[in-house]
DNA sequence: AAGACGAAAGTGGTTGA
DNA sequence: TCAACAACTTTCGTCTT
């Protein structure tokens, strides 16, 4: 991926010294410490014409592949009567051998509706890893899962979409990479709910043990997106895990605590930013840093941001 | 004028009877 | 299945810089 030509020179400071951090799904410019982040690779020259032509594509006839989907026009059929062309009826002793070429073609079209639909999901899978620059790994992990899901039946009456979004979401979370609901939803055309519903599903189904997700995680990511230097990133690590050991978090989102303690770290090292700047990058309210910043600052003594 | 603060009411999802 | 509940959001008035 980092080869891709588009990618080898970095947005902010021209350096080349790139490095692609796989297990956080991210490239980082060894230089000046900027993030590639999915939303900034989205926006680029080259790949918004590909989106937007593909998006066009899609929202005029459907995705091309739509047309190779079961049950739409395109199965063959044959029926239950013992009839020919033209309405007479079949001689007894050739009825068997038609039973028997009924079976096999039902048959091979329940095959071919269970590959259809893998390819299909396959290359869905492709799109959204592509688009939110995941690591290869999580595709192939993810693609392992919805095999599995798609063997035991629980794709039935869900979007192909929505249950690998789900799937995505869980590897990720698994692998601990910073990508929340809402990141995943925006790359695909679900909802939110309905990925969020697939995924509980689907974790339930597959027993997959998820473990929570760690504001640390989150830090890099948002530092970066808000030009702060790698120091208020640490600062605002040693944050967090002050106030774990102190058991502080527990039962809050990972995303405003991160949020909070860098709008602590920020203030505390002289690259002040303000709440809603911290808060539109994290997906949160301003009213929630306040409300996590205010919790911190009672449990650990942080001075007041204002001095 | 913009940022920070917090109260109050609303939202969507989880949990437990 | 429904009601209580926690976390978060929206909205708004007030105070501070």
């Amino acid at each position: 991926m980092i080869e891709d030509e588009n990618l080898r020179v970095c947005p902010k400071c021209g350096s080349k010294n790139l490095i692609w951090k796989q297990d956080e799904g991210e490239i980082v410019c060894q230089d000046c410490g900027y993030v590639f982040s999915s939303e900034i690779i989205d926006t680029g020259p080259e790949w918004r014409a590909f989106d937007a032509e593909q998006k066009e594509r899609r929202a005029r006839g459907g995705s091309p592949l739509s047309i190779l989907k079961p049950n739409k026009g395109l199965v063959t059929e044959i029926d239950q009567y013992n009839k020919d062309a033209r309405g007479s009826k079949i001689p007894v002793k050739y009825q068997q051998e038609l039973q028997r070429t009924r079976k096999w073609h039902r048959r091979a079209n329940i095959a071919n509706a269970f590959e259809k639909n893998l390819a299909t999901a396959l290359e869905e899978l492709d799109r959204l890893v592509s688009n939110l620059n995941l690591p290869r790994s999580v595709a192939e992990e993810a693609a392992h899962k919805y095999r599995i899901a798609a063997k035991k039946q629980l794709i039935r009456g869900r979007l192909i979409e929505s249950v690998v979004a789900a799937i995505v979401y869980l590897v990720c979370r698994q692998a601990n990479i910073p990508k929340t609901l809402d990141d995943i939803a925006k790359a695909t055309r679900s909802s939110k709910k309905d990925i969020g519903r697939a995924y509980r599903f689907i974790k339930r189904a597959l027993s997959e043990k998820v473990p929570l997700s760690d504001p640390l995680n989150y830090i890099s990511r948002y530092a970066s997106q808000l030009n702060l230097s790698e120091k208020v990133a640490e600062e605002a690590k040693k944050i967090i895990l002050e106030a774990k050991e102190k058991g502080v978090l527990s039962g809050r989102g990972p995303t405003g605590i991160a949020a909070a303690a860098l709008y602590i770290a920020a203030a505390r090292l002289g690259e002040k930013k303000t709440q809603k700047e911290v808060a539109e990058i994290a997906g949160i309210t301003e009213v929630t840093i306040r409300n996590r910043y205010r919790e911190l600052k009672e449990q650990l003594n942080i001075e007041d941001i204002s001095d």
